[in-house]
RNA sequence: GGACGCUUAGCUCAGCUGGUUUAGAGCGCCGCCCUUACAAGGCGGAGGUCGUAGGUUCGAUCCCUACAGCGUCCACCA
């Protein structure tokens, strides 16, 4: 006997578990012929992530997919890793540095990233590590980095593949640029915010006439790079002057009044100014009337060398307010009205992105898109829940080209070459040479003075090779032959389009095979408030913390039984108590059993124990096991979690410890016979052994402390490689269940007698019943001294025959009539009362009933069995109400 | 502007393609119990006209329409 804590202590058995599991290797996988694989790969977190309730959530489904999936004997791989996240980390690092007083351009590119990588040495591994202390059991030999030497490999011969496709391209497009990172970002990484700005009306003099136009603009100080004034052609304000020109203030340049479409004649003014390098509209539009692209700021978002000299190395802020204190001298500012647009800001600062025209690298994303849109409509692979496949497919119908380069120094640098030439230099030789390895020399003039691109790579050009690239290394043949495709995709749908997506179409582009079947989208962990966490609104628990003082098994368990498929869930910790309490429960049935099988040791079982039948409750609670089973793998089969814990919840705390605990309990401690209560606690433990293997995937380490103490194991065995349970369903017995539902509704009735009359606990009742079942009488005699246990009844008197003591209390069980003599013990009012509430709840009952049955409409169209259930209520319902108001009638007597 | 989701007990939510549930669970609340596994527990109980208004149907929490409130995503916003 071990467990002999009445409370269970997690922190005592935890970190015991997860390192026998990793020295055991039990999570290791490998090709293996005769078994089918089972893959997961981890959504890689940043490098520079700390664990949150996110991961908590997301890294216990999939654990439980692996564990429940290993156990059905799968091989099941999970392959664990982490992001380098181009952005994140390069900033965190770099503000570390410079509370050291290092800047990142006074040390150079190669010495910052190699700071980067000490860093990522040193702090890179904390967040996965993490994930041990939550039970995850990763495959730790195929831990992944994505800047791992193989997966930059991957990642370039994807580049040059796309480019050789023509899928790749460079050129000068506007983009959204962050001046505070210093780079490009794509059009997912923009925020939209709502947010209170103004429209300024400013009048620009039209060229030789006394006459102005007023245009409209958020962002004064972008007039400084205007190129035109555009006008809707039909608007009739302003058709006359369509081809002449105005003067720009300030900058005093010279620019025409144009036409076009997309100017709606009914916002502001109807007259638009045409920032062509500064917006994204305005780009478009000056594409299509050839006019000149202006950039006025530079890459921090301060204005630059062309606009008028006082403007120059302002922000673009300050700068607004100089344009505009300088309009309003001039008498040029018309009016300033309060204007709620929403605003870009950048994904990983949350600075105002700035439009700006850049050379940047980009892949046409068309040709991909269809194949994955295609997987997806056939259903080859399956969203749940499947409301986001309609999400996907809008987007995927409406891709635009994905800006993959970004100018920072951390990351996969761009595989392309220029030549910087010499003398012989020709016009062809400024256009990159694509290639994975460093051209010896320029193709066109044969310089050998060539340099490589700057800039690296979107994080998410890696990612979305993952599905794949983790199995890169010696045996990669083998491996992605093996566990390519995955299986289920865990993750948050915030990504979808980052990441869901885009790997989809890198996985049918570059291994002709989709990545995964299943995405399973998490719900998203939000406060009691219904505001997702967060580290600003420090909201947001520490997991550490949460495992330290409920413990692994009830985190996970409670992030489930709070998390139904794709729907968000508010947590708080403590809520961890349905998990710390339910794990509590499942330590105390062990230690009853425990209890039980060491006060009989030294009886010897295996022979005699066999010669005792069993008993009702025995067929019951392996009809219940059986069911629970079967519904739980169905519903872990339907990716829902949520439903398969609550099932096991309500199987273990209330069939098997509050009814089969409670009549075993009994029938220990009325037998002599001490072979027989070997053979109960056997029973018991055997079932609660196959139970524990349902839970573990769920709860791991309670059920492993549990299941080694439960019986004597060999050395290094496991529940971890346990065999799933399998259902028998010729055990599903529901003639038996039904019986135990009247049973427990005996039970139910007398106790509520007892209770709502006041009866102490202590007093012995006697109770008579009127049963007109011989199969329930026999079912009486079976249990007839746990029943009068569970009761603390003296003697029940059961027959057909029965008539109702004087001054009892009656109730109706399922058409039977159950009297409890009261002899003075109460207040009859009390009874009276009570009779007249249930025949007043059944009279309403019947009137429902007896509505349908007197339509003749119910009668003629409702379907034979419906037609004969309602009948059979009724008669039920009337032949109760009749039997109650007797009773009701004696009492008074 | 477009799309999607949500609205059921005081709170958080189930209710899986219309009649088997007398609308359930957990927490909270009320009453009784420290009964030899468990007070992180046991037993009993109160509490809901299933957002509003229509419609389909013999029958609607469930299907349809409109509306309201909350939330999310996409697009656009001079």
């Amino acid at each position: 006997m071990q467990l002999i804590a009445k409370t269970y202590s997690p922190q005592e058995v935890e970190d015991k578990w997860y390192k026998f599991w990793e020295e055991n290797n039990f999570f290791h996988a490998s090709p293996t012929p005769n078994k089918k694989p089972y893959t997961i790969v981890i959504p890689p977190p940043n490098i520079t992530g700390i664990l949150t309730m996110g991961h908590v959530l997301n890294n216990t489904l999939q654990d439980v997919f692996i564990r429940w999936k290993r156990m059905q004997g799968f091989e099941a791989c999970w392959v664990p890793g982490t992001d380098h996240a181009g952005i994140a980390t390069q900033n965190v690092v770099e503000r570390d540095l410079i509370k050291k007083g290092i800047y990142r351009r006074a040390l150079g590119r190669e010495e910052f990233v190699k700071k980067i990588w000490e860093w990522k040495n040193e702090y890179g591994s904390t967040i996965i590590t993490q994930l041990r202390k939550l039970g995850s059991s990763f495959d730790w030999r195929r831990e992944k980095f994505t800047l791992d030497p193989n997966l930059s490999i991957a990642v370039q011969e994807v580049f040059v593949k796309l480019y050789e496709k023509g899928l790749i391209y460079k050129g000068k497009y506007i983009v959204n640029w962050c001046p505070k990172d210093h780079t490009a970002i794509s059009d997912d990484e923009v925020n939209f915010t709502e947010s209170l700005g103004h429209l300024w009306h400013i009048k620009y003099k039209i060229q030789n006439a006394d006459e102005y136009i007023s245009v409209a603009t958020t962002r004064p100080e972008t007039m400084l790079g205007d190129s035109a004034v555009a006008v809707n052609p039909k608007d009739e304000r302003y058709k006359n002057l369509i081809g002449k020109n105005v003067l720009l203030p300030l900058s005093n340049r010279i620019i025409p009044i144009i036409a076009d479409d997309f100017v709606d004649a009914e916002f502001g003014t109807g007259a638009v100014k045409i920032t062509p390098a500064h917006d994204m509209n305005d780009y478009q539009t000056g594409l299509r009337h050839n006019l000149p692209q202006l950039i006025v700021m530079d890459t921090s978002g301060k204005m630059n060398e062309n606009v008028p000299k006082k403007y120059q190395g302002l922000d673009r802020y300050e700068c607004r307010k100089e344009v505009l204190r300088d309009l309003e001298k001039l008498s040029l500012l018309e009016k300033m009205e309060d204007h709620t647009h929403s605003v870009g800001h950048c994904y990983r600062c949350d600075t105002v992105i700035e439009p700006y025209l850049s050379d940047q690298w980009f892949v046409k994303m068309k040709p991909l898109a269809e194949p994955a849109l295609q997987v997806v409509k056939d259903g080859k692979i399956k969203f749940h829940p499947d409301r986001w496949t309609k999400v996907y497919e809008h987007w995927m119908e409406n891709i635009r080209d994905w800006c993959i380069s970004r100018q920072l120094w951390w990351g996969h640098r761009i595989p392309a070459w220029y030549c910087v030439g010499d003398s012989a230099c020709k016009i062809e030789c400024k256009n990159a040479i694509v290639s994975i390895e460093k051209p010896k020399s320029c193709p066109h003039c044969g310089s050998t003075n060539l340099v490589q691109d700057e800039d690296v790579l979107d994080t998410w050009f890696s990612s979305w090779l993952w599905p794949f690239s983790v199995f890169e290394g010696p045996n990669k043949k083998e491996d992605l032959e093996y566990f390519y495709p995955t299986n289920t995709l865990v993750t948050g749908p915030d990504i979808i389009f980052f990441w869901v997506a885009r790997m989809i179409m890198a996985g049918l582009e570059f291994q002709k095979e989709i990545p995964f079947r299943d995405v399973y989208f998490t719900s998203i962990i939000r406060d009691l408030d219904g505001r997702k966490m967060s580290k600003s609104l420090g909201n947001s628990p520490n997991p550490l913390d949460v495992i330290s003082t409920y413990g692994a098994d009830a985190l996970r368990f409670t992030v489930i039984y709070l998390a139904p498929i794709g729907q968000d869930v508010l947590y708080s910790n403590e809520k961890c108590e349905i998990g710390r309490n339910f794990a509590n429960k499942i330590w105390n049935a062990a230690r009853f059993l425990l209890m039980n099988r060491e006060n009989l040791d030294g009886a010897s079982l295996s022979s005699t124990s066999q010669n005792h039948n069993l008993d009702f409750i025995d067929t019951w609670i392996s009809s219940r096991f059986s069911s629970t089973v079967k519904n739980i793998t169905k519903a872990l089969d339907e990716f829902n979690l949520n439903e398969a814990v609550k099932i096991l919840y309500s199987f273990l705390w209330h069939d098997f410890c509050d009814w089969y605990v409670e009549f075993t309990k009994h029938r220990i401690y009325l037998s002599d016979d001490i072979n027989y209560k070997t053979t109960l606690v056997d029973r018991a433990i055997s079932i609660f052994d196959d139970s524990l293997k349902l839970l573990h995937p769920f709860m791991p380490f309670i059920t492993e402390e549990i299941w080694q103490n439960l019986s004597e194991r060999k050395k290094n065995e496991t529940i971890t490689l346990q065999d799933w349970p399998k259902w028998n369903e010729s055990e599903i017995k529901t003639q038996i269940e039904n019986e135990m539902i009247y049973l427990q509704n005996v039970i139910g009735a007398i106790r509520s007698i007892r209770s709502e009359m006041n009866i102490a606990p202590s007093i012995k009742l006697n109770v008579s019943m009127r049963v007109s079942d011989e199969k329930r009488i026999l079912l009486f005699e079976q249990n007839n001294s746990i029943l009068k246990k569970l009761t603390n009844v003296e003697e029940f008197i059961i027959g057909k025959d029965i008539t109702k003591p004087q001054a009892s209390a009656s109730a109706i069980i399922m058409g039977d009539e159950i009297f409890v003599p009261l002899k003075g013990l109460i207040d009859l009012d009390v009874e009276r009362n009570r009779l007249e509430k249930e025949i007043l709840r059944l009279e309403n009952q019947l009137h429902g009933v007896m509505a349908k049955l007197n339509n003749e409409k119910f009668t003629s169209s409702a379907p034979k069995d419906i037609l004969e259930k309602e009948l059979s209520k009724k008669e039920n319902f009337s032949s109760s109400i009749e039997k109650l108001k007797i009773s009701l009638l004696e009492l008074g007597n």
